[in-house]
DNA sequence: CTGTTAGCGCCTTCAG
DNA sequence: CTGAAGGCGCTAACAG
């Protein structure tokens, strides 16, 4: 556990030409420079992160914080976010709300404010007004990607625009019987995706002067493909109602729903077509027509966004990036079959 | 951001009575200690942890190492470590290993020792000899979750035993002609649980006294369903050599499996019998036997290690603790069939 | 170009 | 039961 003090002693040197030396923050002599660091390197010293932080205010690291960690979004935004702050010099420390209410509350109230990062980064957290408070108080960047947070730097797509999207797509394949599979906003921690989506669906259409049926939103619990199967079997094996396509308000849903029609003996373009939402690497095995979201994508922006912020502290423009998604059509969508 | 002095101030008292009144760890009279934590509360104070840690050398944060997030295992793990953690008190930091061998060095020569962390906590990461000695010369406990590491506390399962389990139960139900999915251990960062699980696949077939074919390994790149899916087409579209039942060595490619013989006209398990290793979510809903590893117990269990060892620092015994599998029967095996 | 000095905010003996 | 004082390891002026 060599300190500062022992290589300076060790190079004959005082302890703030060490830390010059180190750092390279000021100008040093390129001999003790390199005599320094050669010490350094010598007796392994490694600068102690608390002394910096304390004197400093720094801590080159960075809060994120996330609803669940073993969800598709979350693992898939968090793997790349974390890639790039570990590239960027930074730690991460991981706040997951997943434990429940109490220890979400100790998470605002305790270990966010404690000095102990330098800016948050939130992925698809829904605050209340005085968690927002809570951290603004410490006065540090916040950047929110998949979902908008009032005093924040946010990434995120249209979710309505992205329901109308591929609605739209089916519209233009000849199809009027659309159904939708999506699901209800129980979960305090999300953002309503869902209900967006589904207002994009219904919005395109109406602008199609085709009116919604309510019997045609099954929703579901969770974006897992067992829900998204047993949803699509309701409305598959209606004798008098079936939808010829399925919007997806994801594409673990559009799974299961291209499941449940394989296994009801329809085909797939042929019978019913199904579009999801994601670009999910599944989408992808079962050639399923997608809305791409792009969360890697995503998610190296916000860093991107934050790391800006922190070299540039001074202008805080009130930024929301409104992320562009795109259809990406494989076999899972063709025009509706002319009438028996 | 008031700090201990101004509490002091404000409530007519010492940063010594302060700091006792607040930590609970010396004598102070009820009268004053309430007082005192009514004002910190009052003015919002919450205690600096650099300066904290600087002067204990405590830091209540847990370093949490893994090779990747967005994969089932990880995102797992990682869900339930962190939550467990932060119920303890602790903070993570989360050290991802996938952006490359510069980056991975950095953080083992870089992040991890300074002084960060109480403890650190290793996701199924295969460290060097090198890694190992940085880690230990911090003199920190580690424990490591789904893997060996040697000098450090241990949870895994018997990947060996757990391929023996699943053959096991393929040959009691009288298949003789078991193929295997399984891969080659390219991946350096990874444990090589695919050749464990083949060697206990191949002892089963030995004990048996079959000798196992070569051809009837396929080797994938990664735990995938499209991995799973080729293999398996590759191996039941064999017009001389197909098996009577198939051994994947994870639910993913299980399914994968699945899907491969559906898609040949085959019936799981008529046709053909299908075993996974997980217990993943997916093994559930597609009905497949599989072999449980109950990654959360396993990662509850690591963390109950830890903070065993945080309070404890003096009984260091050298634990290995080998999780016990069980083997789940659902729908995707049965009987071989009687020859034609 | 380099050394000296003064804290960063807190905990912890040591006296009272 | 409480206050005073020292120091954790480092960086940032300020002199030289």
């Amino acid at each position: 556990m060599a300190g500062i003090i022992d290589v300076a002693r060790e190079a004959g040197v005082s302890t703030a030409t060490v830390s010059r030396a180190l750092s390279g923050k000021d100008y040093v002599s390129p001999e003790t420079k390199e005599l320094v660091q050669e010490v350094a390197n010598r007796l392994g010293y490694v600068p102690s992160s608390s002394a910096y932080t304390l004197v400093t205010g720094r801590t080159r690291n960075i809060g994120v914080v996330v609803p669940y960690v073993d969800r598709w979004f979350f693992s898939t935004a968090l793997e790349t976010i974390d890639r790039e702050l570990v590239k960027a010099g930074y730690d991460v420390t991981l706040y997951n709300l997943s434990s429940g209410d109490a220890h979400r509350e100790s998470v605002f109230t305790n270990s966010l404010p404690r000095k102990r990062f330098d800016a948050v980064l939130c992925i698809a957290v829904k605050m209340t007004d005085e968690e927002m408070a809570a951290l603004n108080k410490v006065n540090k960047p916040i950047v929110s990607v998949g979902g908008l947070l009032e005093g924040a730097h946010c990434i995120t797509i249209n979710d309505s625009a992205a329901g109308q999207l591929a609605t739209e797509h089916l519209l233009a394949m000849g199809h009027t019987q659309i159904a939708m599979i999506g699901g209800g906003s129980t979960d305090e921690k999300l953002f309503s995706v869902f209900d967006e989506r589904r207002e994009g669906y219904e919005t395109a259409l109406k602008l199609a002067a085709i009116k919604p049926r309510s019997a045609w939103y099954k929703q579901v619990n969770k974006y897992a493909i067992s829900e998204g199967y047993s949803a699509a079997k309701q409305l598959l094996g209606d004798p008098h109602n079936s939808p010829t396509a399925i919007f997806a308000s994801s594409d673990e849903l559009a799974v299961g729903a291209m499941l449940a029609a394989k296994d009801l003996g329809l085909s797939v373009p042929d019978d019913v077509s199904i579009v999801g939402v994601d670009n999910h690497e599944l989408a992808d095995f079962f050639g399923i027509t997608t809305v791409d979201q792009n969360v890697t994508g995503q998610a190296e922006l916000s860093v991107k966004t934050l790391l800006k912020m922190l070299d540039n502290p001074t202008e805080d423009a009130e930024m929301v990036v409104d992320w562009p998604v795109e259809l990406v059509v494989r076999s899972s969508t063709t025009r509706v079959r002319a009438k028996d």
